[in-house]
RNA sequence: CGCGAAGUAGAGCAGCGGUAGCUCGUCGGGCUCAUAACCCGAAGGUCCUAGGUUCGAUCCCUAGCUUCGCAACCA
């Protein structure tokens, strides 16, 4: 998204809509905390509810009489970013009329696509439309980002009297008006690649258009995005899939935390060729598959891993592949054996017919977004393979023929007939596990002495894919296994990884976010706030503390009550850190206590001061403490 | 009482009014061509809890509990 094919195609795509009158402009009043030179969202103020005279009621709702709000019904706002009183500022801004399209959304989404959206989309969506859908600004005032395409006249007038600062010069579309437009922009650079027009691809009616997305991306992709999409003309998505959310070894993945999987870390320890190659890419693309969260949450273990590649990939259906082609060079000197058709019993023909109506079963599922069962359906092809030799047996009837088996010839049909059809069965998974495993698939073509064209999907289900006489190559393992060990390494890196990154936080402030967006990368860190004079850093009264006792505030999410004391006295703190904190990661910590800062009451309970913290650019909290142990009470400054 | 989704065998998941299923794991047996692989069989479940509707509820309704998301101008 910060490519210039990008920002032209937002800016059109902006201009497009502006020039139609499909966005409406609007100037506000909004509040402005001077001290962090930011307009602050209506979260970020709090003030007293003229409702309830309850003091801690949020700009946009009162937390203790549940009243709805806007930011000027508040009784002495006050920002939570910097503490000051913020102050009035005409802004004008660009919405986009969600509320004007209200009854188009509900004809494309609850209408049209009521049967064949998942039910946990659609509950999302209805929730919102029924919720009343509200006009949605499309710009920020940002010094970054891409810039709203329009000429000055609608610049709002404090740009001329105030000193220059950033946030202040300039317009910018905002991050989710742009970012799914990204979409677009990245087709046509594609097309440019390639050599393509790139208009089929969002104007033609036959285009399908299907977003893979997260759980908490649903109302942008299905709600937002479609009505842009249609005020320009162009198609909407035919569905948006959306996943839950997969976890990693019981706990949430996070970049910061070091809680994740590292693309380069499985290349090396598992795809390198010494590793086991690009089969293990599949190997992993196989178990993500199977534990795809379609509908749940899911997790990632790596016991589970093993487990999955072991005993379903390499043992069912690796296994499978490889004992039909040892069993072929051994019992048939490397060649494809003819069938014998008048041979062939009920049992054969049960099995073709199987291969043959896997193709439309597939095709179903993979048509419903059902991929796991999909794939379900390939392994249990080659279980199914595995299952028809077991009964067929033909190296005992080999057996049987070396010991001079009076009818040698109907003997030999059936070890034939068998042969052939199970390595028809081969070529058959190598075609149905192409999309799902694209290298193990190649592989196999590979072993089979198949060109890339045979894996085309038409030919599933076809018998006829190997030819009579066919001399195969030598059978190689397509997978390896995976050993307790890697597991037990894996989980160590793991664990190490995490510790690795709370001892980094401790010492350093990392400087890498969580931000997806490239365009968010570098650009957090806040701008300094204006000077001041020694004086009024004395009036800051700072304290050594050590936490004593932790508590959560009940039906509060953020909230941790501490118990801190500070020398002279124990004071109890009311502090927004329950998300990036447990209570027993903090008890007897010190802490550095903001020690005069006015008493405030927060979920009933009185707060004596604040704890300092500080924030990430990825948002990550981290604890400010001495060095080394310090008496309690100190003063620090 | 903000909204949505989810809670089913040790684990991961299907099912969604009529004898509770699948995969893996466990146990027992068979086979030996195959990466200790394959095949057959068995054990294992108050289908979150409590009420209700029904001839009958895992499934429908109500309430509650738990988990995850969304909502607080974060895509």
């Amino acid at each position: 998204t910060s490519s210039p094919v990008h920002h032209d195609t937002a800016q059109e795509f902006f201009t497009y809509l502006n020039d139609r009158n499909e966005l409406e402009v609007r100037e506000t009043e909004q509040y402005f905390d001077e001290q962090a030179q930011t307009f602050l969202a209506d979260r970020y103020i709090r003030g007293t509810c003229p409702n309830c005279g309850s003091n801690r009621a949020f700009g946009d709702q009162c937390e203790s009489c549940g009243t709805a709000l806007s930011p000027d019904e508040l009784l002495n706002p006050v920002s939570t970013l910097s503490g000051a009183a913020p102050i009035k500022k005409a802004t004008t801004h660009w919405y986009l009329p969600l509320n004007k399209h209200e009854d188009w959304l509900r004809n494309y989404i609850l209408k049209d696509h009521a049967h064949d959206w998942k039910a946990n989309v659609l509950g999302q969506c209805r929730s919102w439309i029924d919720g009343g859908l509200q006009p949605r600004a499309v710009t920020r005032d940002l010094d970054w980002g891409v810039k709203v395409p329009v000429q000055n006249e609608l610049q709002p007038p404090e740009i001329a009297t105030e000193k220059a600062q950033p946030g202040q010069g300039t317009k910018v579309l905002y991050v989710w008006f742009d970012a799914p437009i990204g979409y677009i922009s990245a087709t046509k650079q594609w097309a440019a690649n390639n050599n393509k027009d790139w208009k089929p691809y969002w104007l033609d009616s036959e285009t399908k258009l299907v977003h893979f997305v997260g759980k908490d991306n649903i109302v942008f992709h299905c709600i937002i995005f479609p009505v842009m999409l249609k005020l320009h003309g162009y198609i909407v998505p035919d569905n948006v899939p959306a996943n839950e959310f997969m976890n990693l070894e019981g706990d949430k993945m996070s970049t910061s935390r070091n809680w994740k999987l590292d693309m380069q870390d499985y290349i090396t320890d598992f795809i390198r060729p010494e590793n086991g190659g690009p089969q293990m890419a599949d190997a992993l693309r196989y178990y993500l598959t199977t534990i795809l969260p379609e509908n749940k949450d899911s997790e990632f273990t790596w016991k589970g891993y093993q487990d999955a590649v072991n005993s379903e990939l390499v043992s069912i259906f690796a296994n499978y592949f490889n004992r039909t082609l040892v069993l072929m060079h051994k019992l048939c000197g490397g060649k494809v054996p003819r069938f014998h058709n008048e041979s062939a019993d009920d049992r054969d023909r049960e099995l073709m017919e199987e291969i043959k109506q896997l193709k439309p079963r597939i095709e179903g599922l993979l048509e419903a977004y059902k991929f796991r069962d999909a794939l379900f359906e390939v392994i249990d092809l080659a279980r199914k393979g595995n299952r028809y030799m077991q009964e067929k047996e033909p190296w005992i009837k080999m057996k049987k023929l070396s010991d001079g088996s009076n009818d040698a010839a109907m003997v030999q049909a059936e070890i034939d007939n068998c042969l052939h059809l199970c390595l028809q069965l081969c070529a058959n998974l190598a075609i149905y596990i192409n999309p799902f495993l694209p290298n193990t698939a190649k592989k196999m073509c590979h072993l089979m002495k198949l060109v890339d064209k045979v894996r085309d999907w038409e030919n599933a289900g076809s018998l006829k894919l190997l030819s009579t006489g066919y001399s195969l190559r030598p059978p190689e393992l397509l997978f390896r296994k995976i050993e307790d060990a890697e597991v037990q390494l894996q989980i160590e890196k793991l664990k190490k990884g995490l510790e690795k990154s709370k001892m980094e936080n401790e010492q350093q402030p990392e400087t890498k976010n969580e931000a997806s967006n490239p365009i968010l990368a570098g650009t957090e860190i806040q701008s300094l706030k204006s000077e001041i004079g020694y004086d009024d850093f004395t009036r800051l009264d700072l304290r050594i503390g050590t936490i004593m006792d932790v508590q959560k505030v009940e039906k509060a999410d953020k909230l941790l009550k501490l118990e801190v004391d500070l020398g002279m006295e124990q004071r109890t703190i009311v502090s927004g850190i329950a998300e990036h904190f447990k209570p027993e990661e903090l008890l007897h910590k010190q802490v550095i206590v903001v020690a005069n800062l006015a008493p405030r009451k927060l979920k009933g309970i009185v707060s004596e001061g604040m704890i300092l913290t500080a924030e990430e650019p990825g948002g990550k909290l981290v604890i400010v403490n001495p060095n080394t142990l310090a008496a309690n009470g100190s003063v620090v400054r």
